[in-house]
DNA sequence: CGCATTTCTTGTCATTTGACAAGTGGTGCT
DNA sequence: AGCACCACTTGTCAAATGACAAGAAATGCG
């Protein structure tokens, strides 16, 4: 597996330059997961900042009648985190489970400082990681808010076919916040 | 207005210590709303990092259809920022709406880029704003999922009454995700 | 291979919520 | 005061979705 997405993950916000970009990329460290592997489980301190190369992740919870709700998808090209568990050292309400095998680069939480600490650029990097992040959340919550099951489904379907073709319907469901028998039956007729 | 609350509000995640935390709060600039201002309008590039000590607002954007769908309040003791015009210089999509006469304490993003640069521990602790704004974002978004109309109102109702207090019924419906009728209706037979 | 388990589909019915419309009461403005 | 405009409520009906259950199809495993 050659860095080349990494780098380019780096640069994707033009705050990185080419030669800093390799120098950073340079630090992470190569991870392997097999399908069904759990990155992060329950109760455990997340401490692996992961930029997804190839494969399928899910973040989960459980509701309070104990249903798994999948909280979200993460595609090749994306940071798989649970940045509350990662950042604030506090333990993981989330899980992480592969979909698929998976291949990926990682920081610890100490490599991770020791870089913000040493190159402003990443800093603003990884500061812009996270406001994405909200801001697609934020997108997110107002697909849930105002469009339909269908239309919430069919715009996966567009963004997302990866997620339609690996995950199971179950977790898309959970995912678009409706039953898999209503999120089949959007499927049949569609 | 004193800076009571501004100093409070950083050294609550034990980040900044309490002579930092005075130090900080001094850069910080009052400001004053009335009732009805639009403090960040649509397109505009946002321009106020805002810790609110008195009064709400709400965020909202307009769908497809030109309704107004309201996606935030903001209370008393809470940063005010639509994060991605604010951190990525990129013309808002959100708008700020004062919903009662507000004061607070306010950085430019110059200020608080500097202020990053040459504070460590504020740095540490604009960070752990964006995780606590993602994380309660998530959890929002579980409730939109799992919990009913009238249970995403009752929880609102204890953990904002503020809200309900002030802001109109239409705006807290179209937070909650249903039509004023339906909100109405909950409320009627509570 | 054969069995158990999981995944997905489909049926029936109840519940929630939305769409639309009318009406009431309050507020602000001239 | 008089009027226009909001904010909120309430009625009626339709549409979307959930709950529950049964069965078919696919998958994993010994």
């Amino acid at each position: 597996m050659t860095r080349e997405k990494l780098t380019d993950f780096l640069q994707r916000a033009n705050l990185i330059n080419a030669e800093q970009a390799a120098d950073i990329a340079r630090l992470f460290s190569p991870i392997q997961l097999r399908k069904n592997d759990i990155l992060l489980a329950a109760g455990q301190v997340s401490d692996t900042y992961l930029f997804l190369d190839q494969g399928l992740l899910r973040a989960f919870v459980h509701d309070a009648a104990g249903n798994e709700v999948t909280t979200r998808f993460y595609a090749s090209g994306h940071v798989a985190l649970d940045a509350s568990s990662f950042f604030n050292r506090t333990p993981a309400q989330q899980q992480l489970h592969a979909l698929t095998a998976c291949q990926g680069w990682a920081l610890s939480y100490q490599q991770l400082n020791a870089l913000f600490h040493a190159r402003p650029e990443f800093r603003e990097f990884g500061r812009s990681v996270l406001v994405r992040a909200l801001a697609a959340l934020q997108e997110r919550m107002l697909d849930q808010i105002r469009e339909t099951a269908r239309t919430r489904y069919e715009k996966l379907l567009t963004t997302s076919p990866e997620v339609i073709q690996y995950a199971p319907l179950k977790h898309i469901a959970s995912y678009l916040g409706v039953t898999d028998s209503s999120l089949s039956r959007i499927r049949s007729h569609a």
